[in-house]
DNA sequence: ACACTACCTTACTAGTAGGTAAGTAGTCCT
DNA sequence: AGGACTACTTACCTACTAGTAAGGTAGTGT
């Protein structure tokens, strides 16, 4: 179906402006504009642009989240988890013209623009981030990789700050390396 | 002077207004309409957008390191200093409705949207922060008050960004207590 | 009394925002 | 072949965007 490859353009060329610019510089003249059709169109698919975002954050939380579950099954030690898990994260910081951040981190930042429903869902999106985490650093915890004091969850939530913040000040900075370097000092601190 | 006045009231709610919605977010509407002047009055004072913003930022920019320097100058030990500098920003984050995040983050976010000028403003605060935090860093090395390994630069640009998401991450889910359980246990690592 | 300036106002512009109603070309099913 | 459905189009709407030109007015200095 054509309709599907037209729904997946315009979620993607959405998500590519939304880590770029934000949300609110984002229109659908933008999006109709990039894939060749009109206004109306995009409007066909997504009626309303809180709906389009909720899709596009749907989707975006399954992708990462299911990668996320791949990296935990896997049967790599607590630290090599946690590097692949930083490691998605810069895939799409070093991607195109290094200036996109997570789509979690953009609508988090312009969520008091966004409506209510869609504040609670990049909430939970960033829970399950956390909860993921929790769950590598217990595990790291376990067979003596990490050494930290306290509880997994607080220290799961840190280490969550400590990425978004990261991908922050990199992407303003202009210096994708330093996205990298943050963290591998993190994995040193965890290390203990 | 009254235009004095208006002009520290229209900086005093455009900053209120990034902070919470964002700067595409915000309108000159906006603004006039909060202070009771008309649209072109804002003009007057603030003949660009970009302008405005500038201004903004460099207040705001000169506000958070003077008392950022005032903390440093202190006599206090670098534990109560890096916790001092962590309350300037919890202020902001727990004032009104809980729902105003760091200006630097907010345009951090949205850089792309701004003009080249701005972004550079915006590192550069980025920078002037961690720069002083790096002077606290090493005084708590030798005094022996803080043990990590590695150098105080690369600690202190982690732990801006463990200040900068927290602050992201504790606003979205709406709690902010959370942000003091993050930097109150990045200082905990601190310590070693 | 008069000019000058600071600080606004009214009234306007061109462009863009999200969104809609009605029409149309192609495709599928009966 | 006829009808229904999908995926658009053209044409339009109202509201809002940053920004401007010109005018008014209150206060100040001479």
């Amino acid at each position: 179906m054509n309709t599907v490859d037209t729904r997946t353009k315009i979620l993607d060329v959405a998500q590519d402006l939304i880590q770029r610019v934000g949300v609110n510089a984002m229109s659908y003249r933008d999006i109709s504009e990039a894939i060749g059709i009109r206004n109306a169109g995009v409007h066909y698919h997504f009626p309303t642009k809180d709906g389009l975002i909720t899709a596009l954050l749907e989707r975006y939380s399954d992708d990462v989240l299911s990668l996320l579950d791949q990296i935990i099954a896997s049967p790599e030690s607590a630290e090599t988890k946690l590097r692949r898990y930083f490691a998605l994260f810069e895939t799409t910081l070093l991607s195109g013209n290094q200036d996109k951040a997570c789509l979690g981190g953009m609508l988090g930042a312009e969520n008091e623009s966004l409506d209510a429903a869609l504040t609670e869902k990049v909430a939970n999106f960033y829970r399950a981030n956390e909860r993921r985490l929790a769950v590598i650093l217990v595990e790291g915890q376990q067979s003596g990789a990490f050494k930290f004091a306290g509880d997994a969850e607080t220290m799961a939530v840190l280490v969550f700050s400590t990425l978004q913040g990261g991908m922050l000040l990199s992407r303003v900075k202009g210096d994708g390396t330093e996205y990298r370097a943050i963290l591998e000092r993190l994995v040193r601190m965890l290390k203990g």
